[in-house]
DNA sequence: CTGAAAGCGCTTACAG
DNA sequence: CTGAAAGCGCTTACAG
């Protein structure tokens, strides 16, 4: 009994002597360099008496690390504040931490979207997002994201539609090893390096909602043809008419840019067709507000006169009178995945995260009604 | 003769020798390393046959080097493709390559133009952008902002309204020595740290507009008050409505939040005073256009019935109908501006660049017009 | 499970 | 005007 107890005594003190001593002397080095220094490894090393190589084992979840020793470790490192120097980092790891975006969307709604979900989705990782706008039209375009990612030795880049559909450059990212994500509007290839935003869904939406409500003539406005999204868009629109028995008149479509402006010069030519559609489906919202503005300059209204539908679910829709029926594109949601798919990929080489994928849905609003008899 | 020649054929080949040689080994070492090795100061170096010391002066643009030396391991670096490593170079000199835009101002629009004129001004320096949204009322906002910069070691931050307004981060950045630039509508501080944008003036423009249209009777809406630029824009406002005599009735004077919302709400509220104003000048687009909705949605005609103001010249503006009247703030410039200023008051430490400052102007459309009689 | 040494690609006093 | 050495803050074979 004597002996248990004093045995148990020399163990707990044996363990408070181990477990006090580094805890003690990084609350003094907190005490002496306040906020006027920022730790090093080596700080932290002296401090837990321990060699830098095993806080460096600590930082990187090394499994080869006695439990009590990490746990150590890990009091010194809270305590004095230290977090490893991602430049210092990166120069032994021979990449940085930066995630490149990648992307020549025009829309301002969709950047900041994508920029925001993408920031979620690196949250509390260490990394970084450095933006790339591009120009798939420049000579250079190529070169010049090839010479942003080595000189940045980047960890990966999230590409965005219309540029995420462009072969070259993945070509080139394959090329020079960098690790990539698409998002696009269909699995462009294998799983592992896409997040898709179904946009074939999106347009089914659209075709059932139009059809469903009686209209039978309609018209549509693609976004450029040389883009994927447009042409899921309508591939969708046109199996949800089908479902009907409905067939899109090919006198009825326009090819138009997804910008305010052909959508407002696409919408006046199907306005003066005769008879002219009973509604119109946009290929995004901001054409959609084009046709609008069309509509009312030529002094019809909306829904009465015609239906309009648009596809994003961006401000711009609800921002207009009436409001914009339209298809929800979870815009920062597939940011989201995108940088948690990125960091996945590097991790686990290979062995990308679950294949979630993202849905589209309706947004019903003012500027859809049955059609007049 | 015989002598003077060749003298001279002695000198010509002499720096030939001296010239060729780097030359020839740089292209030597461009073939067998092809694109598959880039090219580290130590290459060029043994290239050039000088001292890594020497090289590293030529890329700081040091003033004691030969001037041919320089020319020599300048075509040496053009050859090999040499660019040297930021991450390298930011760890020896304590601190990184990377810009930090601060940000709240929830408008993407905003937020597009100011990364796209920031991205413009960084141009080709070899610095690059990261994000930081903030939200000022979180508990963490300080301390988040601290450790964002401290964490990257950044080169300097650009700050844009209202988180430019805050005068705690301010303090924060002065006491870690932090470079910044301020983004607000009028000079909080000394020159050095400050891009302006002159609200007041933009502000007089909208106020002339409409007084000299003859309205008489005008309601104001604002941005949260708390806001610097809702003042400024509000101040001009009624400076210039002073110049004819005109003064606002604070009836008409409504608190919004520069959201679409706030807008349509404080909108809906000044159509129902009896007599209604003639005009309303809403202090942003967004407001503007929430004004509209709530006139189209009480069956009044712009700008028969009532004439309406808006403040930024963003794309939504043009996208409703009529357009509205506004007063264009060049946000892409003032980026451009504020990132050109960071580098130089890094340059030349306190010797920041020209006071060039941003005006705004007038830019007018169908949402205004006389008041009827 | 842990450590001493070399290295990532740069710069900076210090000499000369 | 130029160079050899040490250092920025990390990681990685290699031993033990």
């Amino acid at each position: 009994m004597q002996a248990r107890l004093s045995s148990r005594e020399g163990q707990s003190v044996s363990t408070e002597d181990e477990a006090i001593e580094p805890v003690a002397a990084a609350e003094e080095w907190r005490e002496r360099h306040g906020s006027s220094r920022k730790p090093t490894i080596n700080d932290v090393a002296r401090i837990a008496g321990v060699s830098k190589r095993t806080v460096s084992r600590v930082i990187n979840n090394s499994p080869l690390v006695k439990e009590k020793t990490r746990t150590e470790i890990g009091k010194v490192i809270d305590i004095v504040g230290f977090s490893p120097d991602p430049q210092a980092r990166g120069l032994a790891f021979r990449h940085s931490y930066l995630i490149g975006m990648i992307y020549d969307n025009p829309n301002p709604q969709y950047v900041v979207n994508m920029q925001q979900g993408i920031l979620a989705g690196l949250n509390k990782s260490g990394h970084e997002l450095v933006l790339h706008p591009c120009d798939r039209e420049s000579d250079t375009f190529l070169q010049d994201v090839r010479q942003f990612i080595e000189r940045l030795k980047l960890f990966g880049v999230i590409l965005t539609p219309s540029v995420s559909e462009d072969e070259r450059i993945v070509e080139m990212l394959r090329e020079i090893g960098c690790a990539y994500i698409r998002i696009a509007s269909v699995a462009l290839e294998d799983n592992d390096n896409m997040i898709v935003s179904n946009d074939r869904i999106g347009g089914r939406e659209a075709g059932r909602h139009l059809a469903g409500l009686g209209h039978e003539r309609i018209g549509f406005i693609s976004g450029k043809p040389s883009f994927r999204s447009s042409r899921e868009r309508r591939a969708g629109f046109e199996e949800a008419l089908a479902e009907r028995g409905l067939t899109l008149d090919p006198a009825l479509v326009r090819d138009g840019a997804y910008t305010f402006q052909s959508g407002l010069e696409r919408g006046r030519e199907l306005l003066q067709m005769d008879p002219r559609p009973t509604a119109i489906f946009a290929a995004n919202d901001e054409m959609a507000v084009g046709v609008l503005q069309a509509l009312s300059i030529a002094g019809l209204r909306v829904p009465d006169d015609m239906s309009i539908m648009g596809y994003d679910d961006f401000q711009i829709s609800i921002s207009v009178w009436p409001r914009i029926t339209t298809v929800h594109s979870p815009v920062s949601r597939l940011g989201e995945l995108a940088a948690e798919k990125l960091l996945l990929l590097k991790e686990q080489e290979g062995l990308a995260g679950g294949d979630e994928t993202c849905t589209p849905w309706l947004i019903e609003r003012e500027s859809t009604a049955a059609p007049r008899k």
